[in-house]
DNA sequence: AGCGTGACGAGTA
DNA sequence: ATACTCGCCACGC
């Protein structure tokens, strides 16, 4: 060859593999408690680069591997085709909702984001 | 090499 | 409370 290749530009990625910035992402996700949340956009600060949007897009790619419903819109609204799972997994880790007499008016159940949210406190 | 996309978010009306 | 706009930036064509 006449040109020297870098192991890194030579193998970019097999097939499957995650980008680094999505493994990134996802190792966030596995530290936030259960009965609490991160939202995408605090993830995104969290990492130092990217932002709520790149979050978002690797969780609907592969969001699968780790606790989804634990990051989530800022707004507290929860993941739209998702949210009788989500509000499952919410009920069972006690995670802090606003629901109080709105249930009877057919709502979904939104998370209550100012005692829910987690800002890292307490991670090791 | 650009360019469009999107599990967002803050601001405005 | 809802609806709309604009900025954001990694990633796949």
């Amino acid at each position: 060859m006449s040109q020297e290749s870098l192991p890194s530009d030579a193998v970019p990625e097999p097939p499957g593999a995650l980008p680094e910035y999505a493994e990134r992402v996802l190792e966030v996700a596995e530290l936030i408690p259960p009965g609490r949340v991160m939202t995408y956009g605090d993830v995104a600060e969290w990492l130092g680069e990217g932002g709520p949007r790149q979050v978002g897009r690797v969780m609907a790619l592969y969001g699968g591997a780790v606790p989804w419903w634990r990051v989530v819109r800022a707004d507290g609204v929860l993941l739209p085709g998702h949210e009788l799972r989500a509000l499952g997994h919410y009920r069972a880790e006690g995670t802090p909702l606003k629901e109080a007499g709105r249930a009877a008016e057919g709502h979904v159940p939104r998370l209550d984001m100012k005692r829910a949210r987690w800002d890292g406190e307490g991670h090791t």
